[in-house]
DNA sequence: AAACAATGTTCCGAATTGTGAAACAATATT
DNA sequence: AATATTGTTTCACAATTCGGAACATTGTTT
């Protein structure tokens, strides 16, 4: 753990010690947690006990392992407050949904992930679903694709330079060369479209909203099991229905259409 | 700020500053939040440096404000998997809101709040919306009635003797007898009910989710526009599906029903 | 049941870090 | 343009944090 003038080194370890607190591993030992973050035992035991006091962490009193405290929904509240799009985008799914019939839902970029904020799911008996929080990186499926595309050179040529692409089903895209071509496609056709690529059998439609300066802020995306994809009908119809809603929310965001 | 040789106090005040982050105040300066918590400004800066650098903490660079960052969608995901309640209560909701074509949400207490952690949006036109991370206090509505009548009775006791009972709208309760009575009839009942007192314009049923022991973990609650609610049969039709999911649910918990 | 292993927790002297007053840089207001 | 307000940085000093070792609790093996 190297120093640095800039941050305090106490906080830093206790925020490290949160973000160990993972979908891969929601729960740690003292000892366990130390080897993993190559700190003391004490010192992680108090870390952890300072958390645990203000209920960051919680102790299970059964395996005495500590794991995330419920406190956390109360910053998800706070989040869905805080940041406009999320409250912006909202009428707009809406009836985005209505006229679908499909699961509808927000996604924005957080740590190289796509990550959704925002759902709405389909009334129909065979839907999809995409829970908030779920994430999944940014070459796989269409939401994480169009915000790729709509993000800025900068952050693309980062992201592809370092990131080496796993393959999350047989029909993710793995070769940089072939994504460079998906996201100046995407770009051209203002969404993105793909089929298999997260998850089997669901296929999605993704467009982005826009600020005033252009900026990409969040995309809104369709999720449609295959059955329904194969109709080309319908697929049109949603995709028209996703560019007029994803139009109309940049708008509001001061987008103006050339 | 007291000194206690438990906490590490640097890391007290990075969670004492993550904690203002509210909905209802998103953004704060550094002196304006200095003041607030009666820390000096280049503490705080520091601080709020250090959060920023792991993305706790994003600063707008219009406003110069701090805001809460994006990577708490992160923790909600990991939430999801580490309470055994969430994903054990999934497939009983999953079939409540089939039979009952209304909306339905888990809930459990948090720092003396009720908050939920999972819904399922009725598919009908006119439906009611409990986004996660919502939270009200355990006396408004039945979600929260029936967490407080299921929670031990220090819980209680300690509740009703210190919170100030403040109306959220005309019907919710505000009179501690009242409440207590509320929650003996709760008890036996095995379910509490409200009209009204929450949203105006919107019922709820509530039946809990017990352990092995008889400790709630966590209600099922149904949503139900007025209009629906009225309707006897309907009600009634509800709340036997409501008692018959939560029971079978508990069960799975290792709950056992004299 | 006893012995041993593993884990969570506590203590205390030494080492390191965090703090606040003041100055500076950037932005907003008059 | 001048002034006020806010975010940011610097540095000497005070305070806190750290880690090794011991202790308490729980789990596993014989």
């Amino acid at each position: 753990m190297e120093q640095n003038k800039d941050k305090l080194n106490s906080i830093e370890k206790a925020l490290v010690t949160l973000l160990a607190f993972q979908e891969n591993q929601q729960t740690w030992g003292v000892r366990e947690l130390g080897t993993h973050l190559d700190l003391n035992p004490a010192t992680v035991q108090r870390i952890l006990q300072t958390l645990k006091s203000f209920r960051f962490i919680d102790q299970d009193p059964k395996t005495r392992q500590y794991r995330l405290g419920n406190i956390f929904y109360r910053f998800l509240n706070t989040l869905q407050s805080t940041y406009p799009v999320s409250k912006a985008a909202l009428p707009f799914m809406k009836e985005l949904q209505s006229k679908t019939q499909e699961t509808v839902h927000l996604n924005v970029i957080e740590d190289m992930d796509r990550v959704c904020v925002e759902n709405i799911e389909s009334p129909q008996n065979l839907r999809a679903s995409m829970p908030i929080g779920s994430r999944s990186p940014l070459y796989a499926g269409a939401s994480s694709k169009c915000l790729l595309a709509f993000s800025s050179d900068e952050f693309i040529e980062s992201y592809l330079s370092f990131k080496k692409l796993t393959p999350v089903t047989e029909n993710t895209i793995s070769n940089v060369t072939r994504l460079r071509t998906e996201i100046a496609e995407t770009r051209v056709q203002g969404f993105a479209i793909s089929m298999g690529e997260r998850t089997p059998g669901l296929g999605s439609l993704s467009a982005p909203i826009l600020d005033h300066k252009g900026v990409l802020l969040a995309s809104i995306s369709l999720a449609i099991p295959e059955i329904r994809f194969n109709n080309s009908d319908h697929l049109n119809f949603c995709r028209q229905e996703l560019i007029k809603a994803t139009r109309s929310c940049s708008e509001t965001r001061g987008y103006h259409h050339t």
